[in-house]
DNA sequence: TGTCCATCTGGCACTCGGTGTCAATCAGGC
DNA sequence: GCCTGATTGACACCGAGTGCCAGATGGACA
């Protein structure tokens, strides 16, 4: 580990900081690139070469999330069916990107109810759908190419799709029940099996 | 019908019809707002007067055609099952946007290949589910705001879901197959059933 | 230690999407 | 013919994001 990428790692997480508490004080769209880049000590054009986009400080790490999301997927018996190892591979990835449960209120709050924000999660949902549909393929016996075949893009994408409404849920909710609850009820409701 | 409104209209339509000719030639991130507006005789300002963004020239009456849905999911028999409630008033609610069926093929490969548009479709299709959601929930017998109740919307989002993952392997497959045949394989495959 | 190279940085100019404002225009009712 | 209200074009402005370039900085090597 050089010292180049040690202070790239340290300005990187100093941008997140800096960017979340302007964020969770103002709000998403009331805060500027410019802003950040000040508060950080940085200068804007910087802050594009740590971060693509200004939601990507919120959702940065989402795509990582997504490969673990995989190999747990992968483990999984092979024997399982494909809904109840997409949902057990889901449960065995917690989100561990947050220091306290009302920090992750407030971001999942704020996602839900930021425009922008939203629309680059459920695309970073795609990339996880994209990641695990090959996977779901391959336990189905289905051709890896046929375009015909939608059994695999389905299921992942309602499996997915379930996540997604179990967290505005939660958010709705003000965090009072697991998180893991409610996407059970979910994926419950959608698949049979109580 | 006034004069206004007629001229609106038809300026509604004329923008339209040369956005989409431009998109469809240049390709949508390829083609600016200038460009559509000098092509369509109109200044950059009155542009978006009729549009609120350059996606909903391409998206636009997506929102009325969910007001069709939930008309259609209301006229459903009421001991119908929620689930197969939805899959027939996806059903019975055609896409009469388009003149040729290339041309749809065209607009769909386009939408999910652009990022920008495919996260405008979906967030159109969020709208959907708002609107479908309290129906379902009425027929579920549920509290119509208990945030912790989520099987109508895990319901309607994984109907909508499947609906969007027909859509995407009926451009992929080149509109070969009928998009209704493929969403209901999707849908067989997320909620049981062969 | 001094030199060379790669990388990082800041600053500038630019594009593009989108908004607020204002004066000019034009249809329609009196 | 005149007033009212909607529409229009033009201009200025903002924020996100990109390309480019000169300069600073750390690392490797002599």
């Amino acid at each position: 580990m050089s010292l180049w990428s040690r202070t790239r790692n340290a300005v990187y997480g100093e941008i997140t900081r800096t960017a979340m508490e302007l964020f969770l004080t103002r709000g998403f769209d009331a805060t500027t690139i410019d802003d950040i880049a000040a508060a950080a000590g940085i200068s804007r054009r910087s802050f594009f070469r740590y971060f693509g986009t200004k939601e990507d400080v919120v959702l940065g790490d989402l795509a990582a999330r997504g490969e673990l999301i995989r190999q747990a997927l992968e483990v999984r018996p092979a024997d399982e069916d494909p809904w109840t190892a997409l949902c057990a591979a889901l449960h065995s990835v917690k989100d561990a990107a947050y220091e306290t449960n009302e920090e992750m209120l407030a971001v999942f709050k704020m996602i839900h109810q930021t425009p922008s924000l939203r629309a680059r999660s459920i695309e970073k949902h795609l990339q996880w759908q994209a990641m695990l549909t090959p996977e779901i393929r391959r336990r189905l016996g289905a051709d890896p190419d046929d375009p015909l075949d939608v059994r695999a893009e389905a299921l992942v994408a309602s499996v997915l799709t379930c996540l997604d409404v179990a967290g505005e849920a939660w958010g709705r909710a003000g965090g009072r029940v697991p998180l893991e609850d409610l996407f059970d009820a979910a994926a419950a409701a959608v698949h049979g099996r109580p």
